[in-house]
DNA sequence: TGTAATTCCTATCGGATATATATGATACAA
DNA sequence: TTGTATCATATATATCCGATAGGAATTACA
């Protein structure tokens, strides 16, 4: 399961995509449109400027815009910028690989194969929705 | 992720769903044998029994064997016992469904509906591998 | 120049969860 | 009756999750 970070991330960026005017979002804005706590958003909002998913601007009428276009951010890049790794288990990650500790032999581990397999799937559905795919899903 | 738990029970049981001989299986041969924590292994071993995947004989010559054939023990069946839901997000899931609390609209939800499509293709897998396809896996 | 709006930073906090370990009770075979 | 197992319960510890608080820094605008 995503945590509720990265649910709400995933939120409050296509409410931000969804946005037609050029003005940036406030967090209290999309905290409030969203039901997400106000506090907790503003500080994900900070963590997804640092993964460079997002770009703000400071000071009366600041906000946040999306870093690039709505249909060059995938859902894969923001749940690996707040939850990490797709996989389900480390050594099946390729972001995130880790080898697991009580591995005797990773290239003959049928459960890795496995995951992989699933990470793939998984891989292939985030990784090709865009937060404008999101957006243009709604009408 | 998985949980360690999740993950020890699946090769705990792939290494049962390998045994030839008809004697059921110890917890500190599972545990020495996949370097699993012994005390620990045998917590998720009974978590396995009160789910119905093992049964156990206890007593001298004692042990655990699975519940069914290996082919009708499903990777899904397994981490559905131990970790929970398969999907990403709790309204996603079929299993353990639960509505999101900050959700105005699920019918609209667009997260939902993408991640109902990754829901799916990850039990396409896993609801499709089964221990003994696990097994026939490592010739 | 001052004030309001906004992001940014750091600290805190309770509660839950993860990953074990320890101790002893219970069941059963030989 | 002894040794081997599982079973139950309690404990420990660390970490993370979800959230909140207070104030500093930045900027637009009157």
């Amino acid at each position: 399961m995503l945590s509720q970070k990265g649910r709400y991330a995933l939120k409050a960026l296509t409410h931000i995509a969804q946005q037609t005017d050029a003005k940036p979002s406030h967090v209290k804005a999309i905290a409030e449109a969203q039901n997400i706590p106000y506090k907790f958003l503003e500080a994900i909002m900070s963590e997804l400027r640092r993964a460079h998913l997002v770009v703000s601007i400071r000071g009366q009428g600041g906000g946040y815009r999306l870093a690039r276009a709505s249909d060059e951010i995938m859902f894969s890049d923001v749940i690996r910028a707040i939850d990490g790794p797709l996989a389900l288990v480390p050594c099946a990650s390729v972001n995130f690989y880790q080898r697991c500790e009580d591995c005797t032999d990773e290239a003959t581990c049928v459960i890795r194969r496995v995951m992989i397999g699933v990470r793939d799937e998984v891989n292939e559905v985030l990784g090709k929705t865009s937060l404008a795919d999101a957006v243009n899903m709604t009408p």
